[in-house]
DNA sequence: TGTACATCAGTGAACGCGCGTTCACTGATGTAC
DNA sequence: TGTACATCAGTGAACGCGCGTTCACTGATGTAC
């Protein structure tokens, strides 16, 4: 293997363990530290594959986004399927595995996420296109997202309390 | 003034300094400082008031959550009216007079947001009486919570691109 | 009413820590002849 | 094919900074007599 060939797998090694953090931790929760410890590398090397932890996740969110919404719902043959499985309690339950938006909204909220609000519409165009094929009109599409990130989002946040169970349950229908 | 009243008025400004930055930053993005130098008061005297970070924020969200509720759509006589106050533009971007759910949810969801989840939930049950009072059930309220936290926090993410005002418009169908 | 002492809300400097980022270095890979 | 040099991906220690928290101190308020 090339030492190109080489440098790009780390590259992807890197964004992998980004995008597992990104999930389950949000971006200001995950430390560059953390990101190349997950890669199985240290500290130093980071800068040689990316300019910024700002540019590290701008990408992850670019290069998978739209990978993980195909992996949680992309075979669903219905919105009742989509739903099904976007609205679960696997959903609320392992973050690592599933949609970013619920992981990344708050961040690209703030002043400082300005950054990645053009990758994030850019995916949420792709789920759009997703729920569209299934028959949904565009509005609709967007309805039925903000509906179910609010559902994971929120349930996420009362994860403990008898209400988190519930709001995932009413969101169902 | 007593030394008690002073105290207590103390008290309460360092609380409303710390809505107002927990709606706008939420927890994570709000330092003690400036908490502390957005009531006027420097850093040291804070744990006179507080033992810790996390006892401030949890005391604020069960302090001023239902306030922020009804300010925004306490006096609403439809679901309708409702979902246009707080699916709307001026909700997006002046979260500093807004629901704390959109800026709250994500630090919940984390490990380190254990604390806040009951708290939050009891604010949430306030919410959902809130629309059961305007004739919906408790499942169809817990529904358009979801929907209308989920809108504002997607729309606040993609704000500055053309989905956020699309994501809201839909939303409030 | 006046004086001496006690209390305590708030100040401001300091602490240890984790963060994003930098940089001199290492050693394996690649190139020139 | 073999040797000498150049390149460069990754290491590991260090940087300045902001964080949550601590603490000795101050000075205004409250109490005792």
């Amino acid at each position: 293997m090339s030492r190109a060939e080489q440098k790009a797998e780390t590259r992807e090694a890197i964004i992998d363990s980004a995008m597992k953090l990104l999930r389950s931790r949000g971006i200001e929760g995950s430390s560059v530290q953390d990101v190349m410890k997950g890669a199985g590398l240290t500290v130093g090397g980071f800068y040689g594959h990316f300019d910024s932890k700002e540019a590290l996740f701008a990408s992850t969110i670019r290069e998978r986004a739209s990978r993980a919404w195909d992996a949680l719902v992309g075979s669903a043959k219905s919105l009742e399927e989509v739903t099904r499985r976007y609205v679960s309690r696997l959903h609320r339950d392992q973050p690592e595995s599933g949609c970013l938006l619920p992981a990344t909204a708050a961040d690209a909220s703030r002043p400082s996420g300005e950054p990645y609000r053009e990758a994030l519409g850019e995916e949420v165009e792709h789920f759009v296109e997703s729920l569209e094929a299934l028959g949904l009109s565009r509005a609709e599409a967007l309805k039925q997202i903000a509906l179910m990130h609010g559902a994971i989002s929120l349930s996420r946040a009362l994860k403990g309390t008898s209400l988190s169970d519930e709001l995932l349950t009413a969101s169902r229908r």
